[in-house]
RNA sequence: GGGCCCGUAGCUCAGUUGGUUAGAGCGCACGGCUGAUAACCGUGAGGUCAGUGGUUCGAAUCCACUCGGGCCCA
């Protein structure tokens, strides 16, 4: 026993202070500590001061709430592409922003209030109270995503509720409202009657609603050409009942056969003739109650014919024939008011329809409801109906369940309802087509998202840019109190520019124009004065607020600039940001705000359904962090395919930490074994022998790879090939074999040193190759290096990206010979398992083995010294034996005795020890 | 209902222009080692490539439909 010991103190077994245990959770916030100390944000933006730039432009996440796994998600993946280019060289800033105005704060602010607090209180306050909730959540979400290890200039992130932000919006606003691409007009939107406010499409949640299902007859006061069977009504089919004061028109099929259907009483009820039978049946006509008469029409034909406005007496509305009426549902006669429909808005501009609006802000009726003026349209439907009812003119009532839009915010049903709103023109000057051809300056990863961002935006109908709030940036133009006429000039927005540049936006609410505008602004129309004119109490939608960051952060900021190199943001926002940056941006300067556009799936749970809390299948990046570590969840996000949805579950995490320690415990090794090495004792190429060569190959290899991977945003493939090759090339192979070199040979022979020459090559190399993903554990790993190998680079942050030279004749020449060499380990192996399991060796350092194979494979064999097949199938001995059609490996005991210190085989001298170890322990002696 | 996208072993991913018994790593089972030890090495078992039907000499790869899922829109 004591002999052994002594043995054992003889050799150059494994040292290291980095400890097997990664504890992340306690030891990541030392690091970020260290990082905030050195400044490692400023640093890493000095060492590349000269180098090429790249610009990841942070999109704005709403300050409200903690991050979740989604926004984790998203802000690790920039952090990592950010890390990665720096490291590369290029001179990559990121300033991270938040999006704080807006609607859900306002709300949250209203709540917490409460309605009579907040109706006792003025705009003016109401904004202090958002903007206190909004810098609340900015801070704690800023704490959550520096913990994630992400780098940034946190201490200036950029909000858009800053004056200089704010500011910016007005910018872009004069430049798009002085070319023309900005109005105001009337048109159906969504409307929260009880929010009081337009919502745009991102504000609106479908979800299930029983409504009112009717079929109206309107009676016909032109001639039709079935008059001769008694009086004849069109027969129109709605969901909404109470839009019925609004009508105007009957929209007909174009192409489609429509007949006159004869009920018992005499009527005739025209429809289109495939819908005859599911009328029928909506309305409970027995076989006998109704007659198809044979007149059938198509739908151009009744074009131009009046009919009685089923609510107005003495009015009538028209036919008209449209594209959007369909014929799987209703009577084929659709129902027209241009005020509460977008399909009827667009048929209503197309035939010069009035747009009659009777409803007001709070949804009740004004007297352009008739009999149902003061009623609110959800009072209003049930006494429409009834109404109808005692007209005669209601031909069948029930009710249906369907998905109807709501408020995002609220819950509440919304309604389609035309007002005053500020827009941005698709077409009028041109902005649909150019942003088409933006789109296609712009690289899409991955190559799809073209598609959906093209279809989108040539679908899209006009930007809708106003919202009836408080908490914003109000549209920056002005009425004429004399004449209504709008006043917005360059001298006005210039004049408001300052305003917020120097005040912010609040100043819109508590100063008056006279006070800020040039003393001879006047209204163009009347000659107003400056005192005559009054601020628009409208402020601009959010997703225009972060659209214009181009302006307000790329261009506004010195490190940054416009385009962007890249925006990273999850695929919805090709309906957001992408969306309102692109369109704010090619309206302002005709070109678009980033060279690249990535974007990633959502987050989703181990079966592929999306998170929510009533599935109960949520995970809580902070939960994570607590329990793994930042580098856990980093490490996750790199190894998932983000142009698909990506899954998250405990068993997923689980494995993800497993590959985790298997990364950590190699660097473990690879630092344990360069505990007494320094850079000096380096062994060259030309030095080493083969297999430490072949190894430096495998390196540059992964070194290609990986940079590869990394070059074309395949992150997960980055963290295959650096797992794999921890795994395979590393662990299995070249570590194991090297063992007895680095622990049985003298502490400074040349075969010891150019092993630990190739582990210190490998350690700086792959550090560096996984250290935008493992941030915290490759600072570790740096900082736990001996210190000659870590040089003058503080943190692995600065220390560039690794280059592997090998000269490539020769490396072709050993990637071919290992190829076999490699294949004919495998078989050893799988034999030396046959003859455990068979009880004949145990290590199979006390085996000898007997390879046969084809002359090819044997030339390989001998080529080489029998010391190094030994050590490359980790044996005692190797003989290469006969030929043989396939590669066969016959496994022998060793002969001689086992070494006591190396544990290989071998004759032993009289001192009980190997010719090797004999020599190694009398020069320590 | 419409647009875009996804569905390969328990998990994360490879699968070149369609071409032999579909691969890797992890996990799992079993074994070894005890000088990487809450480590390390080896062997093995796992897949009607979501399903159905086509095109083809041949399909995980092309087409259609169905099912399941995601985002966006109605």
């Amino acid at each position: 026993m004591a002999e052994k010991q002594d043995y054992k103190s003889t050799m150059n077994l494994p040292q290291t202070e980095f400890p097997m245990r990664a504890n992340l959770s306690t030891r990541e916030p030392e690091w970020l500590r260290f990082w905030d100390e050195m400044d490692i944000y400023r640093k890493s933006l000095e060492a590349n001061a000269g180098g090429e730039p790249f610009v990841l432009h942070d999109g704005p996440p709403y300050a409200n709430g903690h991050i979740h796994m989604g926004t984790a998600y998203n802000k690790v993946l920039k952090d990592l592409i950010v890390k990665y280019k720096s490291m590369r060289g290029y001179y990559s800033p990121y300033v991270p922003g938040w999006d704080c105005h807006g609607q859900p704060i306002e709300h949250q602010v209203e709540k917490n209030l409460g309605p009579e607090k907040m109706a006792a209180i003025g705009q003016a306050k109401v904004r202090e109270l958002c903007r206190e909730y909004a810098l609340k959540f900015v801070d704690v979400q800023r704490e959550e995503f520096k913990r994630l290890g992400v780098r940034g200039d946190w201490n200036d992130p950029y909000l858009t509720l800053k004056p200089d932000y704010e500011a910016g919006n007005v910018e872009i606003f004069k430049k798009m409202y002085l070319d023309g691409s900005i109005h105001k007009g009337a048109k159906p939107i969504h409307w929260c009657i009880r929010c009081h406010t337009a919502l745009a499409e991102a504000e609106i949640e479908y979800a299930d609603e029983t409504s009112e299902s009717i079929y109206v007859a309107f009676a016909f006061t032109d001639a039709t050409p079935w008059d001769a069977e008694g009086p004849v009504s069109v027969l129109i089919w709605t969901t909404t009942p109470w839009t019925l004061p609004a009508n105007v028109a009957v929209t007909l099929a174009d192409d489609a056969d429509y007949v006159g259907v004869k009920l018992v009483d005499g009527r005739v009820l025209v429809m289109a003739n495939e819908l005859v039978e599911p009328v029928a049946a909506a309305a409970e006509w027995e076989d006998g109650d109704y007659t198809v008469l044979d007149t059938r029409v198509r739908g151009r034909e009744l074009a131009g014919l009046h009919y009685a406005q089923p609510i107005h007496e003495g009015v009538r509305g028209v036919i008209i024939t449209g594209d959007h009426v369909e014929l799987s549902t209703g009577t084929g006669a659709v129902h027209t008011a241009p005020g509460h429909g977008d399909d009827d808005y667009i048929v209503g501009v197309k035939f010069d329809l009035p747009m009659v609006m009777p409803v007001l802000d709070d949804g009740t009726f004004d007297a352009g409801g008739g009999p149902f003026k003061g009623l609110g349209v959800w009072d209003a439907n049930p006494r429409i109906i009834e109404w109808l009812g005692e007209r005669g003119t209601l031909i069948a009532s029930s009710k249906i369940a369907h998905s109807y839009p709501h408020c995002w915010r609220c819950k509440q049903p919304v309604i389609f309802r035309a007002t005053e709103q500020w827009f941005v023109s698709m077409d009028k000057t041109g902005l649909r087509d150019n942003a088409m051809n933006a789109i296609d300056s712009v690289e899409w990863i991955p190559g799809w998202s073209v598609n959906r961002m093209s279809s989108m935006v040539s679908d899209r109908p006009d930007w809708c840019i106003s919202r009836q709030r408080a908490w914003g940036v109000p549209i920056p133009v002005f009425t004429c109190a004399k004449c209504g006429e709008t006043v917005a000039t360059e001298a006005t927005f210039d004049a408001v520019i300052d305003l917020f540049r120097t005040e912010g936006a609040d100043a819109w609410f508590t100063k008056t124009p006279a006070e800020y505008l040039p003393s001879d602004t006047a209204c163009p129309r009347c000659g107003a004065g400056v005192a005559d004119l009054m601020p628009e109490d409208d402020i601009v939608d959010v997703w225009w607020e972060s659209g214009v960051s181009h302006t307000a952060v790329l261009d506004a900021r010195e490190e940054l600039h416009r385009p962007a190199e890249l925006y990273l943001e999850g695929s919805d926002q090709h309906r957001g940001w992408f969306q309102s940056a692109l369109l704010t941006s090619v309206g302002a300067y005709g070109i678009a705000p980033y060279k690249g556009v990535l974007t990633h799936g959502f987050i989703v749970d181990g079966d592929g359904r999306k998170m929510s809390k009533s599935l109960g299948n949520t995970i809580s990046p902070l939960d994570v962090i607590e329990k793994s570590g930042a580098d856990i969840i980093r490490l996750w996000v790199a190894s998932a395919d983000y142009g698909q949805d990506i899954n998250v579950s405990a068993e997923i995490l689980d494995r993800t930490g497993e590959a985790y320690r298997r990364i950590r415990n190699t660097f473990r090794f690879l630092l344990s074994n360069l505990d007494d090495y320094d850079p000096s004792m380096a062994v060259a190429w030309d030095d080493m022998p083969e297999l430490d060569r072949f190894a430096l190959v495998q390196l540059s290899d992964l070194v290609d790879r990986v940079t590869t991977s990394y070059d074309d945003w395949r992150f997960h493939q980055v963290f295959h090939a650096v797992h794999g090759y921890c795994v395979t090339e590393l662990s299995s192979f070249y570590l194991d074999v090297i063992k007895d070199r680095l622990y049985a040979d003298a502490a400074d022979s040349a075969g010891r040193r150019s092993a630990q020459t190739v582990v210190a090559t490998i350690l700086t190399a792959l550090v560096r190759l996984i250290a935008p993903v493992l941030t915290f554990t490759t600072e570790e790993v740096w900082q736990f290096m001996p210190a000659a190998l870590r040089g003058e680079t503080q943190s692995v942050q600065l220390a560039g990206w690794p280059e592997v030279d090998v000269p490539s004749d020769e490396a072709a020449t050993l990637r071919s010979a290992y190829d076999v060499l490699l294949q004919v380990r495998d078989v050893a192996t799988k034999a030396l398992e046959d003859a455990r399991n068979a009880g004949a060796v145990g290590k199979s350092q006390e085996a000898r083995l007997v390879v046969a194979g084809p002359v090819e494979v044997l030339e390989l064999l001998t080529a080489r010294e029998p010391s190094a097949l030994a050590e490359m199938f980790i044996v005692s001995e190797v003989v290469v034996g006969d030929e043989a059609p396939e590669v066969t490996v016959r496994v022998e005991h060793a002969s001689g005795e086992k070494c006591p210190r190396c544990w290989n085989w071998r004759e032993l001298n009289d001192d009980g020890l190997c010719e090797r170890c004999a020599e190694v322990v009398n020069a320590l002696a």
